[in-house]
RNA sequence: GCGCUUGUAGCUCAGUUGGAUAGAGCAUCGGAUUGCGGAUCCGAAGGUCGCAGGUUCAAGUCCUGUCAAGCGCGCCA
């Protein structure tokens, strides 16, 4: 559809370059932004500055040049240039009322673009250790990644999402070790807790268990005794994960298991592959990754231990290059803060597989630190020091919850009162939009009880619309195309949280100004579209955010 | 010690790839309802954008230094 406002404006602009002898050459990126002050204007733009640079016309001349052509353009109500170097836009009442009605017609379409033009995108999050449950920082990574597959895939991307389960390696056997150590204190015997086991008491929880559904295979003499307690406490954990993302309203196309990657042989096959590019070597009895010779600051990496045994290094770079080889256009990992060291050798590795770096794009987010009142927790999956994310679900509900994780800049640390959240749960940014929501289900249905039959968009005269709350809403409503697109195009979804408080303020204050239903039948038609086109666009915005849009509160 | 990230109102955070007079929510104080949902609306107060330099027509935004916080610097994963 591409509905993007701030796309014809600039097509405007590239049309009044061209007409007015402006080299092309010269013209930079054309940057249309919406001013703070509403007297400057619906949208506008430095371009008459920058050009003005770069051609050594003074700004005021090219200004003159850009804005003339557009002066009889119904799309403006107003083009003006002002010093030092702005050019303000005033969007026509014709204009919006047309992009009410594409609005009321499209639906959610109305935010659809061609931008991804139908490639295929994965994006992998959360991945959490099956070695205990989600906790809050996972959280976090759950709702980003979320809302950010569904907003790529409104933007024209096929989307896939992944979870990687690493479950081989030293976790893992601390993991069932922990369980054994469970499984012998429920026995009554006094035993030393592995120093470096898993503490969380869920653990207690899985060993009763797996004596219950392992019984007699679980003496201390049968054979592989820790690979079976691993594998069965794995699975318990990962289906409990599956739990919580799924009570967050997120689900995964695909999980992969590390462990298939070893079935395959998929890392000696890599690892072979590295040898023959000439980017291994055997040192101490160990075989080693050149990642200096990528990245000079960088330390060369163990891929192999001295006992055989591969490292996690090695397993991801078969991982990655198995995700590689899928035949995605864009492959996306979201990291937590702590993986953040690891990124350059992810990197260089990438590109020793013959891959440019950026086929393999990796977003940071930053930790999320924990407070309860005034204390801070930590959270250690090993210590069983954490908040479960199970927990913060049941305090302040998945809607409150996911709203809070993407009001935020990924790159922001954040913190998290657990109190707080629940002090402020009644006045929570994300009800004050979901009352904007329930109250225009409200007067929807007063209209049906009513018996007022909303006509369609064609039939009805918007031109009745005339007050200044309801052409700022109009206003707002014809920037969500253009919100959703940077949302995808920065990997930002906070700006739709942004975006969604603001039209939900907007029309908060329409609601205490105005009646919709009132007197006057076609005026009450014109406004009963209007709020039907805002909770479209309340709704669907919800939606690509995870958060769900109720009729009543 | 080195590297990455972050420092904006009392608190939690936005701030449009450098733009025009720095914003929102919460908390505080004051006001609004015989109207479609008061979980609302209106107003007040609150700031040396960590600190110091620099770049330029223009810096919260870019550069350098410095202080503080988080994370990372394993033949752990």
């Amino acid at each position: 559809m591409d509905n993007s406002i701030k796309k014809l404006v600039g097509d405007f602009l590239y049309k009044a370059c061209q007409e007015s002898g402006i080299s092309l050459e010269h013209l930079p990126p054309i940057f249309i932004n919406q001013p703070k002050k509403k007297e400057r204007g619906d949208l506008s733009t430095n371009l008459p500055f920058s050009l003005s640079q770069r051609t050594g016309k003074s700004a005021s001349q090219i200004g003159k040049l850009l804005t003339s052509p557009l002066e009889n353009e119904k799309l403006f109500s107003r083009v003006e240039f002002i010093l030092p170097g702005f050019i303000n836009f005033f969007i026509s009442d014709l204009y919006l009322k047309q992009t009410l009605k594409k609005l009321l017609i499209q639906k959610e379409k109305f935010t659809q673009f061609s931008l991804g033009e139908g490639k295929k995108v994965q994006i992998e999050f959360v991945s959490a250790n099956p070695t205990g449950p989600l906790h809050i920082g996972h959280g976090r990574a759950a709702a980003f990644g979320d809302s950010m597959a569904n907003i790529l895939s409104r933007v024209g991307y096929k989307v896939e999402r992944e979870y990687y389960i690493n479950d081989v390696g030293g976790q893992i056997k601390r993991l069932s070790s922990s369980v054994w150590s469970r499984l012998r204190e429920l026995e009554g015997e006094k035993v030393s807790f592995p120093q470096d086991g898993y503490k969380g008491e869920y653990l207690i929880e899985i060993a009763k268990k797996a004596r219950k559904e392992l019984g007699s295979k679980l003496s201390e003499t049968a054979p592989h005794l820790l690979d079976l307690l691993g594998k069965f406490a794995t699975d318990e954990i990962l289906k409990e994960i599956k739990v919580d993302l799924e009570a967050f309203g997120v689900r995964f196309d695909n999980w992969v298991r590390e462990s298939s990657l070893h079935q395959k042989k998929a890392i000696p096959q890599v690892l072979s592959y590295l040898q023959e590019k000439n980017c291994l070597y055997e040192k101490d009895g160990a075989l080693w990754f050149k990642t200096s010779s990528f990245l000079p600051d960088e330390e060369d990496r163990v891929l192999r231990r001295r006992n055989g045994d591969y490292t996690y290094f090695a397993s991801d770079i078969a991982y990655h290059q198995d995700k590689l080889r899928r035949g995605f256009d864009r492959v996306i990992d979201i990291w937590g803060a702590d993986h953040i060291g690891y990124v350059p050798r992810m990197k260089a590795a990438i590109q020793a597989l013959d891959y440019p770096e950026e086929a393999l794009e990796i977003i940071i987010h930053q930790m999320v630190t924990l407070k309860r009142g005034k204390k801070r927790v930590s959270a250690s999956t090993r210590k069983g020091e954490f908040i479960p994310l199970k927990e913060v679900l049941d305090e302040v509900g998945k809607d409150a919850a996911r709203f809070f994780f993407l009001s935020c800049t990924c790159g922001s640390h954040l913190e998290f009162d657990l109190e707080l959240a629940k002090k402020q749960t009644p006045e929570n940014p994300v009800f004050y939009i979901q009352y904007a929501y329930a109250r225009i289900c409200s007067i929807l249905e007063n209209a049906r009880e009513n018996r007022i039959k909303i006509k369609s968009p064609d039939e009805t005269g918007l031109d009745l619309l005339t007050t200044l709350e309801e052409r700022e809403l109009m206003r707002k409503l014809s920037l969500l195309p253009d919100e959703v697109y940077e949302a995808a195009k920065s990997l930002e979804p906070h700006r739709l949280t942004t975006y969604l408080q603001e039209l939900a303020a907007l029309f908060h204050q329409f609601y205490t100004r105005h009646r919709v239903i009132n007197r006057d039948k076609e005026l009450t038609q014109a406004r009963l579209l209007l709020v039907k086109a805002i909770k479209i666009a309340i709704g669907d915005v919800l939606g690509l955010l995870g958060i769900s849009a109720p009729q009543k509160m």
